[in-house]
DNA sequence: GAACGGCGTGGGAGCGCTCCCATGATCCGT
DNA sequence: ACGGATCATGGGAGCGCTCCCACGCCGTTC
């Protein structure tokens, strides 16, 4: 066959044809200033010339940087939320990825040995940080994380004081906010529908709830506050047990869209209509809001923006390389939320 | 500790403490039947102790494999489509890549530029393989993907000959499924909203309710046919229309849950029951269709499933790395949709 | 005019692994 | 008992890049 001219060009050949040295094709493609006018254009014209692409696991190899970070979904939870949320993330993500030339590993973990296995991939040298998505309360793999000396920016909180870096939303302001609205149209007895309380998630906007009553003067009546777990049958369930102990309620916060939806069917089965009799608020506002019948006033989030900002934090960290992490404050950064009103309310 | 962290154990670190050979070692840790027992058993014990994770970078380097393989998903696409598909797919996919210890590198392609880039990243070596979720009838890339002699498995067909490997559900039995269910309930007048025709999927589900219609013994009348696009908009548009033109239908199957979601909408205002007055079916049993009002039947595609299929064949082409294809059948897969039947109909 | 500092440059020395070949030990048949 | 297979084994030779040092060459400076 003809010549050696098998496989990709490599960056020798690139410096031959330029008549450079390997040094200084280095130096023009990593954007080093110190190059010379003329040096740079034979570089480039070589480039265009021979096609040539770098050797990614030759770079890393020789300069231990992997120009990849990995996103982290624990499978468990992908379940649970308003599935879009990720996808939006995602796109978050990726948008702010893209412009740094960065890759997007993707990780579902469904397993304790999924998980173990994650954890070697990190070890492996595979990326430069990670990005968690909806960590539990006790989840230690941020610290693990960390220990194998890489970055990670979360996507909420595990606790009021978490020490990572995260990125959340203003949950508590949303459950203000709904609250404020629903009072706001005269009712009085506004009841709410909680996420699993062992999620902080679901307590931040249980006492943006509380917060909310407080502050229009109703006064807070335990019985009003059911729970469930972001899922479809546990507003089924918050709901009937909600009509049970407090038949006198006019209005229902529901900490998820797809709570509130069934919550909804429970009204309707009790002949309760909406939003006359009650009035119904959610969290999300996802497509299920908008189809709704009536279609559900909801809190928005601002998730794909979270998705960029999470994304923005890690290359920040990744950029500042040296360990003198500038201010702690830049590392938590809490979104604002937004009402949306339908006509559920 | 403070101090030089020598790193992490290399694999030279491994021989040596397991008093073999790099070469020894590196048999081992590929599984290589050529080693014997107790130079096995001697090296994954130093691995134990050491901790070892063997570089990924190296191996790639020195191997030309890269362990990962990439998903694009064309932005455009993600918006139309009913956004928990690509979840499932990516679920789908994710599950069976994490049985054989490959990566996914998840690219979101949003404009001609980003696509570029990728088309880079491949040429760069950074993948085995390439899953390419929804492309477009006139979509080049699954050929460039071949000219860089990189596998490449779609989801979905751009044609009804598509040369490529590719994973589809099968559209047009979804459409005679919903034809025959409907007339099966008596309904004589059945329209259909399609999605944008220049998608193989939409012409698809399209010819399936010719045949249905065919089928039922109904005579097709092509003032039953509303042009949609897989958007709620365009389901409402489409709905519009054909209220307009065929006063009289008394069945709708919508190519999409979303769209259908939007002719729902439609009927409420011009005072037709669902079912009562019309009856109404979608395509993809997604959270839409269990959550509207009344519960939407819809033709379920085995969305996951899919995806599993997709990471099997593409692994399949990676192990049988010779360039003997077995079989172009394998090649196309097309698994069966099914009907789940709800209130709406 | 000699000494000096800077700058662009070339290329050696690895990064950690796989591939592959040569080696010595073991086993077989005759 | 001996030549020839068979087998596990060690280790050299890269894979294509970045890092970094040493080398000229230039314009300054005193």
């Amino acid at each position: 066959m003809s010549g050696r001219h098998s496989g990709r060009p490599t960056l020798e050949q690139v410096a031959a044809r330029a008549g450079v040295g390997r040094g200084t094709v280095s130096r023009v493609i990593n954007g080093s200033p110190r190059v010379s006018e003329q040096a740079r254009e034979a570089v480039e014209r070589a480039i265009e010339e021979l096609g040539y692409v770098p050797n990614q696991a030759a770079r890393t190899l020789a300069g231990s940087r992997t120009d990849a970070v990995a996103l982290v979904i624990p499978e468990t939870e992908a379940r649970l939320f308003a599935e879009p949320y990720f996808l939006d993330i995602i796109r978050g993500i990726s948008a702010e990825l893209g412009e740094s030339d960065k890759q997007l590993l993707l990780t579902l973990v469904r397993s304790e040995r999924e998980r173990a296995r994650f954890e070697q991939y990190l070890a492996a040298q595979r990326v430069d940080g990670v990005l968690l998505a909806s960590v539990h309360a006790d989840d230690p793999l941020p610290e693990r994380v960390r220990e194998l000396g890489l970055p990670v920016v979360l996507n909420g909180r595990r606790t009021a004081d978490e020490p990572a870096a995260y990125v959340d939303s203003d949950n508590a302001g949303a459950g203000r906010a709904a609250v404020a609205h629903l009072a706001g149209r005269g009712r009085r007895r506004i009841a709410t529908i909680t996420g699993p309380l062992d999620m902080y998630v679901a307590r931040a906007r249980l006492d943006g709830y509380r917060e909310g009553v407080a502050a229009a003067g109703l006064g807070v009546d335990e019985l009003l506050v059911g729970t469930g777990d972001f899922t479809e049958e546990g507003g089924r369930r918050a709901m009937r047990e909600l009509l049970d102990r407090a038949p006198d309620l006019d209005a229902v916060f529901a900490a998820s869209d797809v709570m509130a939806a069934g919550a909804r069917g429970v009204l309707r089965e009790a002949g309760r209509r909406v939003p006359e009799d009650v009035a119904l608020v959610g969290v999300d506002d996802s497509a299920v809001a908008r189809l709704m019948d009536p279609p559900l006033t909801s809190v928005r989030q601002p998730i794909e923006e979270m998705g960029r900002t999470m994304a923005r934090m890690l290359l920040r960290e990744l950029a500042g390389a040296g360990e003198a992490t500038a201010d702690v404050r830049d590392a938590h950064q809490v979104l604002p939320t937004e009402l949306v009103v339908r006509d559920s309310s």
